[in-house]
DNA sequence: CTCGTGACGGTAT
DNA sequence: TATACCGCCACGA
């Protein structure tokens, strides 16, 4: 077997998500088999560099909203990206529930 | 080897 | 319904 890495596996998970949805961190930590720790995914996608080709932009907190301060460079790169991708923000910069429902 | 922090989530108050 | 606190694992100093 290939005992790949919990991070391997994150960002296995993160990459099977399709443009224009997202997903929580504990949706992903799930997937990856990870149970409920989603603070590692966190850090994985913390580690993981902007080149590497990872939709990071697409993994969100299960409050619906971009887990980056406001008026952070990362929060307003990130909201961009996900309405480039068509992802509609409420006035309270939440996404829709049903943005979150994607399937492989 | 030990301590503290962190792109979070769930439960309690 | 909203806010606060704790718990979990991994990694850096």
């Amino acid at each position: 077997m290939v005992r790949q890495s919990n991070y391997q596996k994150i960002y296995d998970v993160v990459r099977q998500i399709p443009r224009g949805k997202v997903a929580t961190y504990g949706q992903v930590a799930q997937l990856a088999g990870l149970g409920g720790h989603a603070r590692m995914v966190g850090y994985a996608l913390h580690n993981l560099p902007e080149n590497s080709g990872i939709p990071w932009q697409r993994v969100i907190n299960a409050k619906g909203q971009i887990s980056f301060p406001p008026d952070s460079a990362h929060w307003n790169l990130q909201r961009a990206l996900l309405e480039a991708e068509g992802i509609r923000f409420d006035e309270d910069d939440k996404i829709s529930l049903a943005c979150y429902r994607w399937e492989v």
